[in-house]
RNA sequence: GGCGAUGUAGCUCAGAUGGUUAGAGCAUACGGCUCAUAUCCGUAGUGUCCGGGGUUCAAUUCCCUGCAUCGCCA
């Protein structure tokens, strides 16, 4: 069997953050799973890199085009191998190569008479790098941008996308597996209910030369969609490389739902406009929710996958994105959830079932896998065989069809079993017992091989630690890279294999605040109950606050436009802000600064705190300021300000 | 405005061609074990299955309607 994996080619507009991370992840691992499986697997992500917004982004950092996607494109290269992301090819639109084959394309398809020249106009918006229509402009401005277009007419090239859209409709119909989810499948089918409109796929060079040149004319390059998903086809040798057919008939795509017009209409009837068969599969996921609010540059809440790979580690990160979203759905991401699967799933599940069973080898059985003894084995051994031969292959089957969190699920369920097979065997007690040996031997042997087959299974997800468990299991090189076919079944781990515990697997996240209390308690036996609790609620509560909570508290920069001593309180200020509404505040600096040297002073208060009356006067938020001692013991305190000229009432955040 | 989806335990979600006690994980409470990463195992609880109406012997599940959220389209 073959696979040939993708990743849509990224923007180049934009450093990579968790969704470009959680679609190449999930591509990796489909790739790692059909490699497992033993496929001849091909993997290909990269950047584009063309387009008027890239053209504004090098201007804005003054610099050439090309040195700015270099930049951009290399930050991408260099973050995959961060994430055990191993694609195979990287591909780039201003690859020499790319630009060729695009322009053999747009010939061919111009010869076959699928393009035309034709001459509109309209609004113009240069932030969407589109034309608006009549209805979409509100009061005459983008919505999105709220600036008033510009009216541009003008001449371009369109490719004829209706002519194909029935073929299209009948392709989708007759092929139910083209477009997953569901959901996706059906939205595109109604979206093709209506005409197709042609899709205009140049710009002139009089307005943007950023881009590859028409073949056929060469006052213009071609817009960013046709130049972009030809990539699927460049980065496999099309026309005539060796791989291309081979690949090509297998093509599998995975996307984002917000670019699935593009994958699901304009892509596939562009393929049929060449001659070629469509893909195979496009894969559609949803998006990630972070601290209740989508991802957006604006709200600073973007995430970056490096900086999560350093906080929490790899695998972890690997696990967690595809346990925790299902497949086509959106999810929520957030420090609590990911340190939660950390600990319950990997830590206390996965990680101490290792742990307890490799210990328990180490010492009951000299650190060598023993045989089972053939006339111990009971019913509930050989359940447990039917168990990890289900969960092999409904994995197998969950893993095929992007159902990720699913086949992670049945992983667990079996740890769970395993789990419970060690509390009611009890193997410390059988090695308690004179008589209870071959037993023991049989319960170890179980275990271990069941732990092979999850060290096998979890590898797409978690290579790192796949790598780890194989080490600890004394599993030779054979058996480390075996697919599920040599590998995915019961009995193969050789008794004798000498096992080295090593360190955890995954230690459990800890907080300082935790570790603090552990100290303290001395490591002491204390009440149990008590005991546990305080060290599950410090776990959860962490001292942290989310962004939410921390978006309740409305920061503000505020000028003083006039302060005044309180009569007979020795410490308060009366103030009189502006931010951008005239307030009164009462301060407890009077000790600190004089009324006189405040006034014109740029502060932050914090706006939203609940009024409160002081010696008489009523204060409409505080201000924020540092306090500490000196070397002499004298307190000192100073107001917290901004660094430089800003608008009364602007928001701190 | 049109089409569609979703609304189930504190949280994230699964589920039933309509049929006696509606599920899982996490969280919570209690108990047990000691091989293990203060881990593991067991027990327990909670739900007007979004509101209202209808069909039916019977609806959370089907139909209609309302509300809320979201998506696509215009």
């Amino acid at each position: 069997m073959t696979t040939y994996i993708t990743t849509p080619i990224y923007y180049v507009n934009a450093m990579p953050h968790l969704g470009h991370a959680y679609t190449t992840i999930v591509a990796d691992t489909y790739s790692r799973f059909r490699r497992l499986c033993g496929d001849d697997v091909r993997f290909q992500t990269g950047t584009d890199e063309h387009g008027e917004k890239i053209v504004q982004a090098a201007e804005e950092q003054g610099c050439s085009p090309r040195e700015y996607v270099d930049r951009i494109s290399a930050a991408f290269q260099e973050t995959w191998p961060l994430l055990d992301v191993a694609p195979d090819n990287f591909i780039r639109t201003t690859d020499p190569e790319h630009i060729r084959v695009v322009q053999e394309i747009l010939q061919k398809v111009h010869d076959r008479g699928d393009i035309y020249f034709s001459q509109y106009s309209g609004h113009y918006c240069k932030g969407c790098e589109r034309f608006l229509t009549e209805k979409e402009l509100v009061d005459g401005k983008c919505p999105d941008h709220l600036t008033v277009p510009e009216e541009i007419s003008e001449q371009n090239y369109f490719f004829r996308m209706s002519r194909y859209q029935d073929q299209l409709i009948e392709h989708i119909r007759e092929n139910p597996e083209f477009i997953t989810p569901e959901r996706y499948r059906n939205e595109v089918l109604s979206f093709l209910g209506e005409p197709l409109e042609d899709l205009c796929i140049s710009r002139p060079t009089t307005r943007l030369t950023w881009g590859i040149p028409l073949p056929f004319d060469e006052k213009f390059v071609t817009y960013v969609w046709f130049d972009a998903l030809i990539n699927y086809l460049t980065g496999i040798g099309y026309p005539d490389g060796p791989d291309f057919a081979k690949y090509w008939s297998v093509a599998e795509h995975v996307i984002a739902k917000d670019i699935l017009k593009p994958h699901a209409i304009y892509w596939p009837t562009m393929i049929l406009a060449m001659g070629l068969t469509p893909y195979k599969r496009l894969h559609v996921h949803g998006y990630w929710n972070v601290d209740e609010t989508k991802m957006s540059k604006s709200i600073g809440n973007v995430i970056r996958p490096a900086e999560l790979v350093q906080e929490y580690g790899v695998d972890t990160v690997r696990y967690f994105l595809l346990r925790e979203m299902s497949f086509g759905l959106d999810s929520s991401f957030s420090g609590e959830a990911i340190v939660g699967r950390r600990n319950s799933d990997l830590a206390n599940d996965l990680g101490n079932l290792f742990s307890r069973t490799l210990a328990m080898i180490g010492k009951y059985a000299g650190g060598r896998v023993p045989a089972a003894d053939e006339r111990s084995v009971t019913d509930e051994d050989r359940a447990l065989i039917d168990s990890m031969e289900a969960m092999v292959s409904s994995y197998r089957s969950s893993m095929d069809s992007f159902a990720f969190h699913k086949g992670l699920q049945e992983v667990w369920e079996v740890i769970g079993e395993l789990n419970r097979y060690i509390v009611t065997n009890a193997p410390w007690e059988l090695a308690a017992d004179p008589g209870g040996k071959k037993r023991l031997d049989t319960v170890l042997y179980f275990l271990a091989e069941s732990l092979r087959l999850i060290a096998l299974v979890v590898r797409p997800v978690m290579p790192r630690a796949a790598d780890k468990m194989a080490a600890a299991l004394g599993l030779k090189e054979a058996m480390v890279t075996a697919t599920l076919a040599t590998a995915g079944r019961w009995g193969v781990l050789e008794p004798g294999t000498g096992v080295t515990k090593g360190p955890q697997l995954f230690p459990r996240l800890d907080t300082g605040k935790k570790q603090e209390q552990k100290k303290k308690s001395g490591g002491g036996k204390q009440k149990k109950g008590q005991d546990k609790k305080k060290e599950k609620s410090a776990a959860t509560m962490e001292g942290l606050i989310t962004f939410d909570q921390f978006g309740k508290v409305d920061l503000r920069v505020a000028e003083i436009i006039a302060a005044k001593k309180i009569k007979k309180a020795d410490k308060l200020l009366e103030l009189t802000l502006k931010a951008p509404e005239e307030r009164t505040v009462v301060a407890g600096i009077a000790r600190f600064y004089q009324p006189e040297e405040l006034v014109g002073k740029k502060v932050i208060i914090v706006a939203n705190l609940k009024p409160a009356k002081l010696m008489g006067v009523t204060s409409q938020g505080m201000l924020l300021a540092a306090k500490d001692t000196d070397e002499q013991g004298q307190e000192r305190l100073v107001l917290a300000t901004v660094a430089g000229d800003i608008t009364p009432g602007a928001k701190v955040a």
